[in-house]
DNA sequence: GAACGATTGAATCGTGCGTTTGACAAACGT
DNA sequence: ACGTTTGTCAAACGCACGATTCAATCGTTC
């Protein structure tokens, strides 16, 4: 793992960490220079000085971010295969070791959990452009968990399984980015343990969706049902 | 149906023509009214002389798609319970009637399809501040649909189901914005039908995650076989 | 304590934005 | 024929942006 502890000075810190509390809920395009520098409480020019710019800037924090999950869900998914030696993978464990790095990022950023999520959601739906390195990341993660699926699901086909990969993608990046739009409605005042029952709940539906057609899946429990107000 | 073909004059037409090109592939943030007014071949007034500013603009594009997509499903939801009279709607055919819509709209529209399956995820995926009016199609609409879900699928709680659906449209979404991605890897050089093609994988995708741990499916393949293995 | 690089701060630059203005011309109603 | 409406246009407004400049300040090291 590399080591995204802080080698920066005090200030340098206060501006990374108030960008990327603006970032997160209001989103890269919607912040300026300006805003960062008055929320960390430094000058106009301290962005430009210390990161070379708002790119500069922006980068970093993507790669912050970006790094430790990539490089969390390739380790699990390591450990995944090497504990099943030989043998397929359950298809449960694979979105688990793709997905969970997500959330447990959470533990090394000082952001909220509500913000981190927001902000690991924005970072990994850019689609502009955006580090290469962060593409190439993706790019040798997807193949390396696609040939992982594919091994669990013999019976699907390639082409088919891209695209349920896909469709697994959007499903998960859609769960963190809008998580709140939720979390009022189905726990209200209920305990916060949400992300870790929602992660349960995406793993469950997006094996589902993978297997479409063939046949096993696990039967949860239960789940208590509550009156129901939506809002999207 | 409401009436949304043009009671514009040309100039008008033109430039909303070329403010929904611009949109969709650059974002609607990412375009200003200079470049609409430009493509368009028009004065830079030209927008807040015929749109009220470039807000009014944007409102004009969203309204213009999104309210004949809600309605078409509204009415395709209508359609199936009334021939399923009393027996519940497949599973499928709910999902149809919620995402079809989405991409028959493409031939009310002039642009091209890859623009306009972007133009409209773009629009579905609109969080902040947008005509109230959208707001409320999108809630009735959803609560509708759950509701009919909910019938589909009686043995699964109603805010897991929430979930679920939740998934559903982020994979939908992404679907839509992200479809020119995987369009290269999936038919090379092949025909074009894409869409038809990716919606029948997206919904035979997501019935089988709506219907997670149960069976029903008609296309029966064999019972379930339950082995809870994983535990976060 | 002088010298020096590393930071900071206030002011400023150039650019692009959404919008407004006012002149002007064609089209229309009477 | 004339006054009004409708549409177009170049120009300009005020504003916010990212970036830069350059002097002042700080902390360290001789």
């Amino acid at each position: 793992m590399r080591d995204f502890t802080f080698p920066f000075s005090e200030p340098k810190r206060r501006l990374l960490e108030a960008a990327e509390t603006l970032f997160a809920d209001r989103g890269f395009d919607a912040v300026s220079v300006r805003d960062i520098t008055k929320e960390a409480g430094a000058n106009v020019a301290a962005v430009n000085y210390h990161f070379g710019g708002r790119d500069g800037l922006i980068g970093l924090v993507v790669l912050r971010y970006v790094t430790p999950v990539n490089e969390e869900r390739i380790a699990r998914l390591d450990a995944a295969e090497r504990n099943h030696a030989g043998k397929v993978v359950p298809l449960e464990e694979l979105i688990g070791c793709y997905a969970e790095p997500l959330v447990s990022a959470v533990r090394r950023s000082e952001l909220s959990e509500r913000l981190f999520y927001k902000l690991i959601g924005r970072i990994f739906s850019l689609q502009g452009e955006v580090p290469a390195e962060m593409e190439n990341q993706m790019k040798q993660v997807a193949e390396r968990f696609l040939r992982a699926l594919g091994r669990s699901l013999p019976e699907v086909a390639a082409d088919e399984l891209i695209w349920r990969f896909h469709f697994l993608i959007g499903a998960m990046l859609h769960m963190l980015t809008h998580q709140e739009v939720l979390s009022r409605v189905t726990n209200g005042a209920s305990g916060q343990p949400a992300m870790e029952a929602t992660l349960s709940r995406f793993v469950r539906f997006a094996a589902s969706g993978l297997r479409e057609g063939g046949v096993p899946a696990h039967n949860g429990s239960a789940a208590p049902s509550p009156q129901a107000i939506f809002d999207f």
